[in-house]
RNA sequence: GGGUGCUUAGCUCAGUGGUAGAGCGCUUCGUUUACACCGAAGAUGUCGGGGGUUCGAAACCCUCAGCGCCCA
């Protein structure tokens, strides 16, 4: 320790004044560099990587603030740690900004070309791109700079060529025509998960298909596909139209005759129970023409305009087209019923919001079967955790029913596919190592994002190559994320970790979090008006408050509400750490020299150490269980309430007094001071390093060690003591109160019963010696405190104040004497309960008894 | 439609069988040499409704109602 360090703090605290030179501290210091050379134990995270397109919001800020919070707690207890940072290329959405900027200039990615266009993106990502990684400084974030890792770097992209290369070997990737989402906006194919479904207006109408010969009606949401249809489909029970199975009929506006079909997929109860089977348009479609090898004409192009149908409506819009083809019926009077609005689920790109488009066409898909299996087993064993558990069947759920992942997207921002066509269909795959045969041409088509994410932990670390950090920090430790991107990304990652890593996993456990939302527990959002900006708070209340706020309301895999002035209690607590720090120097609270031996302590002493050492259990525990809000909440009520409202206010006396005594307490408050600030440091990270490295003049706290629980630290007997003097502190306070004393006036007062710590509260409640006569007094357990008031007593106030306690005493009295007398109670209770009853009803009995007397001794008023 | 979760103080939430808790808010008083971003004292709950199990239920079971989320 060097007094050098130490440093006067100031008279106020000001967030603003210490956290960014601290940042720059601990940077300089390289104390968040890992080191693969390092002989201590892993532990790494790997951050769930960031849009390259986006800003710090507030789930960011949750998100990194539990991370940090695991990450430092390591750090602290010796592990060599690794935060990995990094961001995602994001293919849909960053190409979306970059083509937005184009428009804004009048021009499309068309016009630049895919080479230009990609160069162009690059160069926005290196303008704009990542002002996240920014902000994260700002909130304190301990990661290893010098791992920074972006999923289109050349190192991850070989990771990705390789992978697809080994899983299209396993025959685990395969090309086929099917009939995918389509966003008619981003002109790409989505993934499943890249849907949001919402219940959505729409239109129902019963259409008449048929001629005189033989008809029938169908019931359809989407009368403009109808031009697709390869056929009518019904129930195979229904009785309605078994004679009609079989048979053709009349498609109506195209004028084509096509089959009636019986298929189970069919709902007799839905509509007419009569459906079109449009192939080329809809999902449960193209399985039923599947089955009966119908026609599946296309009638749409790629923007969702009709094309090929070989009608009048050609060149219209889907929805204008929609309209049309049912007015067109209406007029041939084949519109049986119509139904609007009909609310239904419709599905949007996630991205623009666009109604997504059924399409049928060529497209790349991971065979998922066998990798989700191996995926669900993973969590079904044991070898990976879900934290909370309650988590997991969602992720059973999900996993167990994945369908093929299609994988290739109509874009140019991403990884390019890795296989070359050659000029007779030939189809070759490379890896990172291959070149591709002269005269081939590769796949125009991208990868999924998530395709490249979901190699994440491994791929930073330098995979497929065995590089000191993939051999040091791979696998992972712990993954934490909010449960909204458990399909989009841990599943994935388990899926392609196992796979490539033969059964091991990427992480063993995944720790989940929920979503912040607004105070009133609403889901934020631009359109509700209701988003917050974390920075903004940083900059009024501080990063320390702001992080403790989300910490503090971290329940496991819960969502959390956040409402400002709630951060600005935990600024409060912030100041309050700063001003009792302040008070311990002043006092000359000190770490130095041996903690003077437990057992030779008084009680006040011993009781803020054992609170300390239970406090630091529980930490742990919590910590290492990921339970933030539990923690938060220990090291908040002993620091504000242990320490600061009864340890320091009873400690007064002890350092005004001088002498041995005062040399103990300020060794003792010293230590809970230090092993608080540690405690504290993961959670509010900068005013823990800023208190701690002036008031001991130590180095840092980043590298500083974990406080350990030590049992012999522990004395129950001081808890007693201790409650029976809190006891009779707020008696005797509440006394004053409803007497109306002034908390600065003094009183003269004498104790009767009163062991020790009498200096200790004369200091915490005024009270003076007295040498004249009792004017009143009042009872606490044992204790009788006499007060001189000069006959100056409130006796209304006084016999208030004691029928009230004499009313909660009697009721609680009456409520042991119930149990005790019940002989069911008596019979089956366990003995410890029916003892603590027993005690209850002594001491409500004598409470009675004492509370009746100073009643009877009060004077009429 | 299939899952799943929730309903506890004015608000947001802890609390998995033994006298109901926290933060914020509220009322009153108060500048006592750490702190008014503070201190002290105080008020506020048929723990969603009904039924059951149990000596004992906010907690376990059944049921009804309301709300939410995920998936289709």
């Amino acid at each position: 320790m060097s007094q050098a360090n130490k440093r006067e703090l100031a008279a106020t605290f000001s967030p603003a004044d210490i956290e960014a030179p601290l940042y720059q501290k601990w940077l300089d210091a390289g104390y968040f560099k890992a080191d693969a050379t390092s002989d201590k134990p892993p532990f790494t995270i790997v951050i769930p990587p960031p849009n390259v397109t986006g800003s710090l919001h507030i789930g960011h800020a949750l998100d990194h603030t539990l991370q940090d919070i695991v990450i430092r707690m390591k750090r602290m207890k010796g592990f060599e740690t690794l935060w990995l940072p990094g961001m995602d290329h994001a293919g849909i959405a960053t190409q979306n900004v970059v083509e937005k900027q184009l428009a804004a200039q009048g021009k499309s990615r068309h016009d630049l070309g895919r080479e230009e266009f990609i160069k162009t993106v690059w160069k926005w990502k290196a303008e704009s791109g990542g002002a996240i990684l920014a902000q994260m400084k700002r909130l304190g974030d301990s990661v290893d700079w010098s791992r920074e890792r972006f999923t289109m770097d050349e190192g991850l992209s070989k990771a990705v060529q390789e992978i697809f290369k080994r899983l299209y070997d396993a025959e685990l990737i395969y090309r086929a025509e099917r009939i995918i989402n389509w966003c008619p906006r981003c002109l790409t194919a989505l993934s499943d998960i890249e849907v949001e479904h919402s219940d959505d207006a729409g239109e129902f109408v019963q259409v008449r298909y048929g001629d005189e010969n033989i008809s029938i009606t169908v019931a359809t949401t989407r009368a403009e596909t109808m031009m697709g249809d390869g056929a009518v489909a019904v129930h195979p029970e229904d009785p309605r139209y078994k004679d009609l199975i079989g048979k053709m009929v009349l498609l109506p506006l195209v004028n084509r005759m096509i089959p009636i079909i019986a298929d189970e997929l069919v709902d007799p109860e839905f509509g007419t129970g009569a459906v079109k089977v449009t192939g080329a348009h809809d999902p449960n479609d193209f399985e039923m023409a599947m089955r009966h090898g119908i026609d599946m004409p296309i009638i749409m192009n790629e923007h969702g305009v009709m094309a090929n149908s070989g009608t009048k409506f050609d060149g219209m819009d889907r929805f204008e087209a929609r309209k049309a083809v049912v007015d067109e019926l209406r007029l041939q009077g084949r519109i049986v019923a119509e139904k609007r609005p009909y609310v239904h689920a419709v599905g949007h790109c996630q991205r623009c919001d666009t109604t997504v488009e059924p399409r049928l066409s060529m497209q790349w898909f991971v065979k998922v079967a066998p990798l989700a299996k191996a995926a669900g087993d993973a969590v079904r064993d044991g070898r990976i955790k879900i934290e909370p558990e309650e988590l997991a069947p969602r992720y059973f759920d999900w996993i167990d029913n994945m369908h093929d992942w299609c994988i290739s997207r109509q874009l140019w921002w991403g990884h390019q596919i890795p296989v070359y066509y050659g000029p007779n269909g030939e189809v070759v795959v490379c890896g990172p190592n291959d070149t591709p045969p002269a005269g081939y041409t590769q796949d125009p088509d991208v990868l999924d994002t998530w395709f490249s994410s979901g190699l994440w932990p491994f791929s930073t670390l330098g995979w497929p190559e065995a590089t000191d950090d993939y051999k040091k920090f791979y696998p992972t430790s712990v993954l934490v994320t909010g449960y909204d991107i458990l399909f989009f990304w841990v599943a994935r990652m388990v899926l392609l970790g196992l796979f490539v890593n033969d059964g091991i996993a990427p992480f063993h456990t995944i720790a989940l979090h929920g979503l912040v939302r607004d105070r009133f527990g609403k889901k934020m959002s631009k359109s509700r008006g209701n988003t917050v900006d974390p920075i903004e708070f940083m900059d009024k209340y501080g990063s320390d408050a702001l992080r403790f706020t989300l910490a503090r309301g971290a329940n496991p895999g819960t969502d959390q509400a956040l409402a400002e002035e709630w951060i600005g209690g935990s600024r409060n607590f912030a100041t309050k750490l700063w001003n009792a720090t302040r008070f311990a120097v002043l006092n000359g609270a000190t770490i130095e020299g041996e903690l003077p031996a437990f057992d030779g302590l008084d009680d006040i002493n011993k009781w803020i150490l054992t609170r300390l050492d239970e406090t630091i259990e529980a930490v742990d525990n919590y910590l290492e269980k990921f339970e933030f809000a539990k923690a938060c909440e220990e090291i908040y009520h002993f620091a504000w309430d242990d320490l600061c409202d009864w340890y320091l206010e009873l400690s007064k006396a002890s350092f005004a007094s001088g002498g041995e005594s005062a040399e103990v307490s300020k060794r003792v408050l010293g230590h809970v001071l230090d092993q608080v600030l540690r405690l504290l440091h993961p959670a509010m990270p900068f005013i823990s390093e800023e208190l701690w490295c002036s008031f001991t003049g130590g180095e840092t706290l980043v590298t500083a060690t974990w406080p350990k629980s030590n049992f012999a630290m522990r004395d129950e007997s001081s808890k007693a003591v201790v409650t029976q003097l809190q006891d009779l502190v707020t008696e005797i306070r509440r006394f004053r109160n409803d007497q109306g004393i002034k908390t600065s006036a003094k009183v003269n007062a004498n104790f009767v019963g009163l062991g020790a710590h009498e200096a200790a509260l004369r200091q915490v409640c005024r009270l003076e010696v007295m040498t004249g006569v009792p004017g009143a007094k009042i009872e606490v357990g044992k204790v009788i405190v006499e007060f001189d008031l000069t006959g100056a007593i409130d006796v209304k106030a006084e016999r208030a104040r004691l029928t009230k306690d004499l009313a909660t005493a009697e009721k609680d009295r009456t409520t042991a004497k119930v149990k005790l007398d019940n002989e069911g109670f008596m019979a089956k209770a366990p003995m410890e309960v029916v003892q603590e009853i027993r005690t209850r009803l002594a001491q409500t009995t004598a409470d009675i008894e004492s509370i009746t007397a100073q009643l009877a001794a009060l004077p009429n008023d």
